[in-house]
DNA sequence: ACGCGTGGTATCCGTTCGGATACCGGCTAC
DNA sequence: GTAGCCGGTATCCGAACGGATACCACGCGT
């Protein structure tokens, strides 16, 4: 998942799946689109993020803050995450990579169906 | 991998290893690159690709076929592959993605060093 | 006849990924 | 005191990923 796509980025089924373009690990592009408004709480992050594990959305997080792209506090008791100046940034290939593949969608779309099955 | 980035994309230790944008699987950026002059035959794809096994090239090669980036043509008993048109416009959010690798490799570097070990 | 290059496939194997479930300490509300 | 929320951790599990190795049919050169 890396964009805000039809009919809804966070859907069960999400329809960005259909990219190969990935960012981070399966949660980290949704992660930065709910994080790109302002810094988070982890329990507001599980809202979106429906189906996502304490355990998978930690582990996450924790390999996005190695990376730099996020920053983890604790103020007053009360645990938050924000985008870092290089994590922001990323956001333009991200929109790059968005860009794209709405651009492209119906062929992203005609080469799946136009495989018949496993080979 | 995804960009030629110094010292050598195809380095056994991949610089670009760092950046944490993909493109399909682990091969699928590097196969990009070396299709993106032209045609190449699938033992010419394993030169550059020093590590990469016939079984793993072959899996990757299908599923970019699958995903619609990468046509496989049978010529005169000889097998070769290309880019796709929808895989060379793949080329720019690659490109995007390089560029912003090489924009901020000093920052992801020193997030990585920034870690002390495993946490 | 034999070996070699091409373009794979089949099988096995260890690691990683992501999910399910259970549990935890610290705090608050009732 | 006990129930609930918060922000996790610990353990187990099945599936997928990627590499190693062996093998294969086919054509070519000599």
């Amino acid at each position: 998942m890396i964009a805000p796509l039809a009919p809804d980025m966070f859907d069960e089924i999400c329809p960005s799946d259909l990219s190969p373009i990935r960012f981070g690990d399966k949660w980290t592009g949704m992660v930065m689109r709910c994080l790109e408004d302002g810094p988070r709480r982890f329990s507001e992050l599980r809202v979106p993020l429906r189906g996502v594990t304490a355990k998978v959305l930690t582990k996450s997080l924790r390999s996005m803050e190695r990376d730099g792209l996020v920053r983890r506090r604790v103020a007053d008791r009360q645990v938050s995450y924000e985008l870092t100046l290089l994590g922001r940034s990323m956001l333009a290939p991200m929109d790059a990579a968005c860009a794209w593949a709405r651009e492209h969608w119906d062929e992203l779309l005609d080469a799946r169906e136009g495989v018949p099955a496993e080979r």
